[in-house]
DNA sequence: GAGTGTGAATGTATTCACAGCA
DNA sequence: TGCTGTGAATACATTCACACTC
């Protein structure tokens, strides 16, 4: 049996349903209709998603919670600590520093760079400040996984070509400037300018 | 000629386009191919695209980058301001108050909601600062066109139902919780926890 | 010649319909 | 009977190939 290749962002669903198990019984029983119910999306969606990766469910009683949360931690890569290493502890880097969703779901917030002198030897909610030209020995030292980029548009590209350098393997750039990076380097944007741009559309189109 | 529909997210392409045009010179000139360029894309992505909305380029020559962007403005409903509110003030809703690129695009946050006491009453980031039972009044008062939610999640559908109450018509909605509303209500999510837990799948499957 | 604009072809994602298991 | 899991059908988005215009 060849399992089809998954989507592109059924990845990303099941990040989704990964957050409803975790408030729910380890022992608990659930069908696929009812996760799809709490998310506003169809059963089959959710097997569907779920069948990409393997079989988890027993049919005519659903998934055991518990069971189903552990399973899709391990796809996800989530059965284990990541760490982070923030670049511009501005405004919405300090945001992010205390955004409580991260340290939930195994992620590690270790050290943040910033070029201000004032923030520079400081610690920002318990994470130490450093200058970005200590980046590529301390992220090495630190064996740090992925970089989140929250600085001004202009500093983005500079940014992430030193996260780049460093040896950091995957990106997640808040900045709303477009940054190119190497093949083997993952790159995520959240671009909530452009999210915010794209609702007039909708309104005055009906 | 019957114009060919819209995918669902060219909208949000455009927006990108518009980004960069707002960058360059009014009478300067540009290629489909440049302009991709620039996005990392390819030049027929960005002709399909503008395609949908009309005929906007001329042959031979390119794009006049100033009635491009005034094209692109307009079908996007961006030649007119639109003005927020914001809901929940913490950390992440004091970095959108200050965030530059929603004013740059003609975004207005026009006031604020939040339930700290030590914050209501308060002008922060020249945004006064209001206690959420008198949204309905002031979204009423003060025509607010869209509404942003950047609560806790547990808090997120609460302030979802007292914005639609309020009469707003579109949500931006920065909290992970998944918020129902109804179907005249435009809503888009801007989830960072899924986009920083879905990072680690792409590291791990190679 | 250098570019736009667009039907047709391909590729990708979602939904349907149902076989099969507890 | 109630639910999972999945090939097949459909819908949707992207890319190709090229006619056409300045």
């Amino acid at each position: 049996m060849v399992r089809e290749k998954a989507p592109e962002n059924a990845a990303l669903r099941l990040s989704l349903y990964l957050r409803y198990l975790r408030e729910m019984g380890e022992e608990e029983s659930i069908s696929s209709e009812q996760l799809a119910q709490l998310l506003g999306t169809s059963g089959v969606r959710v097997r569907k998603d779920l069948s990409y990766f393997g079989q988890f469910g027993t049919p005519g009683k659903g998934y055991t919670v518990g069971k189903l949360r552990e399973q899709i931690s391990k796809v996800m890569g989530l059965d284990r600590i990541w760490t982070i290493a923030l670049v511009g502890v501005g405004k919405l880097g300090t945001a992010l520093l205390g955004y409580p969703g991260f340290r939930k779901s195994g992620f590690h917030i270790k050290v943040g760079f910033d070029v201000k002198p004032n923030k520079i030897g400081r610690k920002i909610a318990g994470v130490p400040i450093h200058h970005p030209y200590q980046m590529p020995r301390i992220i090495r030292e630190q064996k740090i996984h992925i970089g989140i980029i929250a600085v001004p548009a202009e500093a983005a590209q500079e940014a992430a070509d030193l996260l780049i350098i460093s040896g950091i393997k995957a990106i997640l750039n808040f900045s709303p400037a477009r940054i190119t990076v190497p093949f083997y380097v993952k790159l995520r944007n959240v671009d909530f300018a452009s999210q915010l741009e794209v609702i007039p559309y909708y309104i005055v189109n009906r």
